[in-house]
Formats: structure tokens, sequence, C-alpha cells
DNA sequence: CTGATCTACAACCATACGGTTGTATATACG
DNA sequence: CGTATATACAACCGTATGGTTGTAGATCAG
């Protein structure tokens, strides 16, 4: 499962900013239309719809019209692909640690001979 | 373990950018001067140099003298942080789907007494 | 039909970003 | 010493970003 990285900076980028992760958060937890986000923050409506498709475009969020109000809904599995981008950049020092931790082991081993 | 917004910016900005992340990943694995990591990007010393001081800036990577070069290391505990605020995004989530199953689970208890 | 609401989109602006080149400073080497 | 290396930093440039206002198209209520 490899992930293009011009999508994963698309990714990080929409995460870079409080007011869209907020988007993120709220619609996690259901569907809510353009206006009814932007009522809760200090910036004009084009501005919060300006976020919502920076989002849109990482894939974090979807919209689904219903009469003339557009839904937004959160979309876990990119929250989850973000998850694994770091969990691929730990893993590289997850093993050095582990390399450390085995070369430790192994001259205690030594040391345990004599 | 209050996280301020404007270094979580600062930390996904941080990891928006492929030759960054390619950085970190590097770095997670031991120390690397400026020039060592410069020397594998199609771009100028000072780009890198740009490129290690906004990984800086993040948290994500620390740097240390040591004679005329300045080693590159990564920091797990930054990457560790980015991954709690995902974690915590989705915990919205996953409340979500929870309260779902509870409904669910209890309509089919009523549904089994008459 | 009229009016109010929700959204889309363009134009504009200040600032930040990612890159370049050039210059300066500190350190190692011979 | 002089020279090469490693870094820092400033100035510059094209483009993207995040905000604004204004205009226009759908859709619902009366």
């Amino acid at each position: 499962m490899v992930v293009d990285q011009a999508e994963v900076d698309l990714l990080f980028h929409a995460l870079a900013d409080a007011t869209r992760r907020d988007i993120v958060r709220r619609t996690m937890d259901g569907s809510f239309s353009v206006s009814t986000l932007a009522r809760d923050y200090p910036m004009s409506f084009a501005a919060v719809q300006k976020h919502v498709a920076v989002l849109e475009r990482a894939g974090l969020v979807t919209k689904e019209r219903r009469g003339r109000e557009h839904l937004v809904a959160g979309n876990p599995a990119a929250l989850r692909a973000a998850h694994d981008v770091l969990d691929r950049l730990e893993l590289v020092w997850r093993e050095r640690i582990a390399r450390m931790d085995d070369l430790l082991a192994a001259d205690t081993h030594e040391g345990n001979r004599p």
C-alpha cells in the first residue's frame, strides 16, 4: 500500500492549520453543512469554504449535496493514512533501537562467557 | 498534556514536504551532517539547510555541533506528538462508532424482550 | 413569482514558501 | 600560513497560501 508522495504532501498540508483540524474533528462526529461549520470561525464564509476545499483535495472530508446545502463528512481512512506515514517514519527509529538492544544483549552474553 | 496549536501547525507543516520527511526518516536512524544530507537531494545546500531549519523549528530534529560540521539527529518525541494529535482526531470518530454500536445493541436487546 | 439562504467562484491583496546565488565565518588539513 | 570544507545568513524571485469582497446560480419558504 504505497502512498503517492504528492498526496501525503496534501494530507499533511491540510492538517497544518488549526481551523482545518477543527473541521476534521467535528466532521468525524457527523455531517455538517459548510455554513454550519463556518458559523464557529472568526472568518468569512468563503474562507471556510476554501479550508473545506483543501480538506477535500487531501481526501480528509467528502461533500455530499443534500438539497441546497452541502454536507461535509470526515473520512477516517485519510486520517489512518497519515497515521501510517508517521508509523513508517517511526519504524526506522524502532528498528534502530532494536538493533542497539541486540548489540547490548550480545555484549552481555559475551560478558557472561569468560 | 495539552499541545499548543501553533506548534502543531509547525509540526504538520514540516511534515508536508517529501524532502523533509525523508530527512526525518534518515535522521531517525542516526546523526548526519547537513552537507551529508544535502548530497542526496536535487537542490542547493542552502535549500536543504532551510529544510533542516524548518524541521528544527518544529522540534522534529536537533542539531549538535561537532567540529566544523553540525550533526542533525531525529527526535522521536515530536513524531509521537504528531501521532497523538491524529489519535485525538480519530478518537472522536471511534466514540461515534461506539455510540452507534451501543444503540444497535440496545435495539437488539429490546427486540429480544417482548 | 419573490425573497431569503446556501453554495460556488473570480478577483484581489499581503504574506509566506521553496528555491536560487552570493557573501561571511569557523574549522580542519598540509 | 594558506586553502579547502561546513555552515550560516541575507537578498532576491516566482508562486502558493490565507484572507477579503463581490457576483452569480440553485434551492427552499411563503
